[in-house]
DNA sequence: AGTAGTATGACGATCAAG
DNA sequence: CTTGATCGTCATACTACT
C-alpha cells in the first residue's frame, strides 16, 4: 500500500462510538482513573490477576528473578493455574527481551498489575516527564507516541488520542483520552476484552518504573553482549528459505500443530519482509497468536526473488501450485534478452522487485563503460556492471544495452495479468510503486489453495492493506469463488485497480472498498459481517516501510510510522476473530 | 511565470551467508 | 572477516502544460 496513512478526517468519525468521548472532560481524571472504574473496565481474568490473591504466586516467580512486570503478564496470559507455562511464558520474554529491538516491545504489551498502589499520587509532575528521558524521538509526536506506547498503550490508541487531542495536548490528556475511549469500548459488547487489559493510570509509578526498567535492560543487554547468546529466541531465517515446502520439493512431509488462540475461524494470513530488523517478527509472531512465520523466498516460484514472512494459520497438507506454472527463469521469462544476455553475467533469478526503477541514465552510463572494449571488458567494469544491473533489476535488451523491467513486465513476473496496473489515469511511476508493494500471486496462491477444497461454494474475505488486490488475484485464480470481498486500501488508485480488475473478471460476488484500516472499527466490522455471515479469511500484508532494508531514512522497525500499522492487522483480525466466537 | 507531474541521484545500515 | 541483498525517501531539476 502507499505510505500517506495519515489522512484521517474527523468528519469521518461521526458514526464512531469513540466520538462520545468528546463528551469526556480531558482536563478531570478523578473519575476515570479510580480503582473501581478500573475494576468495572477490566474483563475478570485480567482484574484477578490484580488481586491479592495472587501475591505468592508473584512472589514465588519474581523469586526466580523475572520482574514483577512481566510476571504479572505471564499470569495474565497463562491464568494462574498452570504454573508451567507461565514459567515457559517468563523463560520466552527474558529472552525476547535482551534483543535490542524486542525489549520495546515487552514493554507495549498491558499489565494491570502496576496498577497496584500509588493511585493518590500526585500528577504534578507529569507535565515536566521528559520524553527524552528514555528515546530519542526525531518529532514531537513520535516523542508522544513513543512515550504512550511505551506506557502500555497500542500504537492505534495513542495515534488516535493525538490526532483527536491535537500535537499539543500534555501527556495526561492524551491518557486520559484513552482511558475514555476505553471505557466506551467496554460498553460495546464486542470488544475483546481479554486482549485489551486497561491500562492503569498512576502516572507517576508507571513512569518511574518504565524508567527503571529501561536502565535495567540497558544494562542487562550490555551484559548479554559479554555472555553467550546461544538461548536467545530470535527467530531464525531457513535456508533455503522454502518455509513448510514449496512446489517439487522432495521432502514435503511436514507437520505442525497450532497454538489453541491461532485456531480459526477465520482463517488469517498476514505476509511482510523477512529481512526485517531483529525481534520485529518475534513481536508479529507474538501478536498473531504465537504462530510460527514461513519464510519463504519466491525465486521457488518465479524468476524473481522475494523473501517474505508469512503468518497464517492455515492448513499446510495438500497444497498445489497454480498453472501454467510460471517461468522460473529470467531467460524463460524473457526469451529476448538470451541474446544479448553476455557470458559473464551469471544471473539467472531477478532479485527482489522493488519500488523504484533504474534510470534511463544509469543505462546510458553502462553502455558507455562496456562499449569502450571490444570483447570482454575487464574484471573491474564487469563488476561495476553487474552491482548496478543487480541493484536495479536489469536485463539486457540489446548489444552492450541493459534497462530496467517494463510494468508490465513486472505484472507478469508477480503473477498478475497484463496490464492489470495499467491506464486509468495511473502514471508509471505509480505502477512500479504498487506492484513493488504487491505479493507474488503465485507464492501466495499456494499458501491459500488448501481452501478451495474447503469452500468449494466460495469465501468471504477481509483484505487488509489490500494494494492491487494481490490476495483476490491469488483465489481467483485459484477458482475459488469470491463472495464477499471487503477490501481496505489506502491509495485510491489502488483501489481503481482492484475495482476494474473485478469488473473486468465478471465477478458474481460482491466487492465492497473502504480507504482506512485506522477507521474500521467493531461497530463497522459488525455490520458488514452480520449482513454475510463473517469472513473465512483475513488477509494483509501491513506497511513494510520501516521495516526493509533499502529505507536509508526511517528503517524504525515495528513501531514506525507506516508500519506500525501493523497492529491495526492484529486489532481487527481479532476484533472478527472475537464476533465469530460470539456469533457461533 | 506558474503549476503539476515526472525523473534523477544522493542518501548507508542491517543482517545473513559464505 | 567479506560479500551481497534489500516491498525506500527526499530534495531538486526537468518537462509539459496552462
Amino acid at each position: 500500500m502507499d505510505g500517506d496513512t495519515s489522512g484521517v478526517e474527523g468528519d469521518n468519525w461521526n458514526t464512531d462510538d469513540e466520538l462520545e468521548i468528546d463528551n469526556f472532560s480531558l482536563s478531570s481524571n478523578s473519575s476515570l482513573t479510580l480503582p473501581n472504574g478500573e475494576a468495572l473496565a477490566c474483563s475478570g481474568e485480567a482484574s484477578s490477576s490484580a488481586g491479592s490473591s495472587n501475591s505468592k504466586l508473584i512472589d514465588h516467580f519474581i523469586g526466580m528473578g523475572f520482574s514483577e512486570k512481566m510476571v504479572a503478564k505471564a499470569i495474565q496470559e497463562n491464568g494462574k493455574e498452570n504454573t508451567d507455562s507461565i514459567l515457559e511464558t517468563l523463560l520466552t520474554y527474558s529472552a525476547l527481551e535482551s534483543s535490542p529491538h524486542g525489549q520495546q516491545h515487552i514493554d507495549s504489551d498491558h499489565c494491570s498489575l502496576e496498577c497496584e498502589g500509588s493511585f493518590l499520587d500526585d500528577f504534578s509532575d507529569i507535565d515536566s516527564f521528559s520524553d527524552e528521558e528514555i528515546t530519542n524521538p526525531v518529532s514531537d509526536e513520535e516523542g508522544k507516541l513513543s512515550s504512550l506506547v511505551k506506557m502500555g498503550y497500542t500504537m492505534d490508541e495513542a495515534s488516535i488520542a493525538i490526532e483527536r487531542c491535537g500535537l499539543d495536548s500534555s501527556l495526561v490528556e492524551l491518557t486520559d483520552f484513552i482511558t475514555a475511549a476505553q471505557m466506551a469500548k467496554v460498553a460495546d459488547v464486542h470488544f475483546p476484552l481479554e486482549d485489551k487489559p486497561i491500562p492503569n493510570h498512576s502516572f507517576k509509578k508507571r513512569k518511574h518504573f518504565d524508567y527503571e526498567m529501561w536502565k535495567r535492560k540497558k544494562q542487562r543487554g550490555l551484559e548479554k553482549r559479554l555472555l553467550h547468546d546461544d538461548d536467545e529466541e530470535i527467530i531464525r531465517l531457513p535456508n533455503p528459505m522454502i518455509g513448510f515446502g514449496v512446489p517439487n520439493d522432495l521432502c514435503q512431509t511436514i507437520h505442525r500443530t497450532l497454538p489453541e488462540a491461532a485456531i480459526g475461524p477465520p482463517f488469517f494470513y498476514y505476509e511482510n519482509v523477512a529481512l526485517a530488523p531483529k525481534g520485529v517478527w518475534t513481536t508479529i509472531s507474538r501478536f498473531l497468536y504465537d504462530v510460527e512465520p514461513e519464510f519463504v523466498d519466491s525465486k521457488y516460484f518465479c524468476a524473481a526473488a522475494r523473501k517474505r514472512g508469512y503468518v497464517h494459520n492455515l492448513p499446510i497438507e495438500d497444497r498445489f501450485p497454480l498453472v501454467p506454472l510460471p517461468p522460473s527463469t529470467i531467460s524463460e521469462a524473457f526469451p529476448l534478452t538470451k541474446k544479448w544476455w553476455p557470458s559473464w553475467d551469471p544471473r539467472t533469478k531477478l532479485n527482489c522487485l522493488q519500488t523504484c526503477v533504474g534510470s534511463a541514465k544509469l543505462t546510458e552510463r553502462i553502455r558507455k563503460a562496456i562499449e569502450d572494449y571490444d570483447g570482454e571488458p575487464p574484471q573491474h567494469v564487469q563488476k561495476y556492471v553487474l552491482d548496478e544491473c543487480r541493484k536495479w533489476n536489469l536485463v539486457w535488451v540489446g548489444r552492450n544495452k541493459v534497462a530496467p523491467l517494463e510494468p508490465d513486465e513486472v505484472e507478469k513476473l508477480l503473477g498478475f495479468p497484463t496490464n492489470h496496473t495499467r491506464g486509468g489515469g495511473i502514471s508509471r511511476t505509480d505502477r512500479f510503486k504498487s506492484l513493488g508493494n504487491s505479493f507474488q500471486v503465485d507464492t501466495v496462491a499456494y499458501h491459500l489453495s488448501v481452501l478451495k477444497a474447503m469452500f468449494p461454494n466460495g469465501i468471504n474475505l477481509l483484505s487488509l492493506f489490500s494494494g492491487i488486490g494481490g490476495a483476490e488475484v491469488a483465489l481467483h485464480r485459484l477458482g475459488i469463488p469470491l463472495k464477499n470481498v471487503v477490501s481496505v486500501e489506502i491509495s485510491e488508485v489502488n483501489r481503481n485497480i482492484v475495482r476494474s480488475w473485478w469488473e473486468q473478471t465478471n465477478q458474481r460476488g460482491n466487492l465492497i472498498d473502504l480507504p482506512d484500516v485506522q477507521q474500521l472499527n467493531g461497530d463497522r466490522l459488525e455490520e458488514l459481517m452480520g449482513s454475510f455471515g463473517g469472513f473465512d479469511l483475513v488477509v494483509g500484508g501491513s506497511p513494510c516501510n520501516n521495516l526493509a532494508g533499502s529505507n536509508r531514512l526511517h528503517r524504525d522497525g515495528l513501531e514506525g510510522k507506516e508500519s506500525s500499522l501493523f497492529y491495526d492487522f492484529f486489532r481487527i483480525l481479532d476484533l472478527v476473530k472475537c464476533i465469530m466466537n460470539k456469533t457461533q
